[in-house]
DNA sequence: TGTATCGTACGAAAAATATCGTACCTTTAA
DNA sequence: TTAAAGGTACGATATTTTTCGTACGATACA
């Protein structure tokens, strides 16, 4: 078994996995039911699928839930910011040997960039110092 | 079958696909040996696994060869940047919503981001208009 | 109080990825 | 001219990820 734990001793998300969290993270603790009708508006989905990913997640550790009631409330254990963090960490450290300025040049030199985007950039890093 | 198809055309690279194309971004056209062996610095990898994954990345239009020589050589049929900016893109919009400035904050909210740099970005921005 | 509805549990199938063993062809050098 | 070394081809297996079917418990309400 290969195990892929990040620093955090959190294993990675999949795919599926993180469709899941993008959900948790923009509408907060929900059913599997609410997840599952929310994934059913981009791609057809079975509940049953939907609940098994919940429960292989909570079984990871990256949620946690609430039996209390019957309907179980998942809950992400880490902050999206910091789940976010550890992917985009392994993302520049994969693809740009840990260059953050190099992944910049590209978002940049990105005509999906927009000017706008790129002026609310230059705002952040002048209000920094 | 689910087809995992960029905007290129081009179906996305794996993980394990990706470490061969680094190698071969890193050291240019090379014979499956060769790859095999940079893998191996890093990790054990049989040398017939390297040859079915870039026999893959062939299949998949990912990478082209040259068979005039009994020792193929392996080329990316698309430059590391194009591959690289598809990837991001993918990344971004995927968690970020395809906001580049909040991937940025994260970049530059994150410790590892050294001070350095932050001002080799800074530097490119001032650059840039 | 029984039946339709909505929930969870969980094994198993399906699909996608990754790894490897074996066959067999070429080249090289003794 | 043959044996060793090193190459490709490719089916089979292993592993990981994803999806689903079925069993079964709770709830609601006619």
């Amino acid at each position: 078994m290969k195990s892929n734990q990040t620093e955090n001793n959190l294993p990675e998300p999949t795919k599926a996995e993180l469709e899941i969290l993008q959900v948790l993270w923009e509408f907060g603790p929900s059913t599997v039911r609410f997840v599952n009708d929310k994934l059913n508006e981009q791609r057809e989905v079975n509940y049953t699928s939907t609940l098994k990913q919940m429960q292989i997640l909570t079984e990871k550790g990256i949620l946690k839930r609430d039996e209390s009631q019957m309907k179980h409330i998942y809950i992400p254990v880490e902050a999206e910011e910091k789940t976010k963090v550890q992917l985009l960490d392994r993302f520049v450290s994969t693809l740009y040997k840990g260059s953050a300025s190099q992944l910049m040049m590209q978002l940049l030199g990105n005509e999906k960039t927009s000017k706008k985007e790129i002026e609310e950039i230059k705002r952040l890093l002048d209000g920094m110092d």
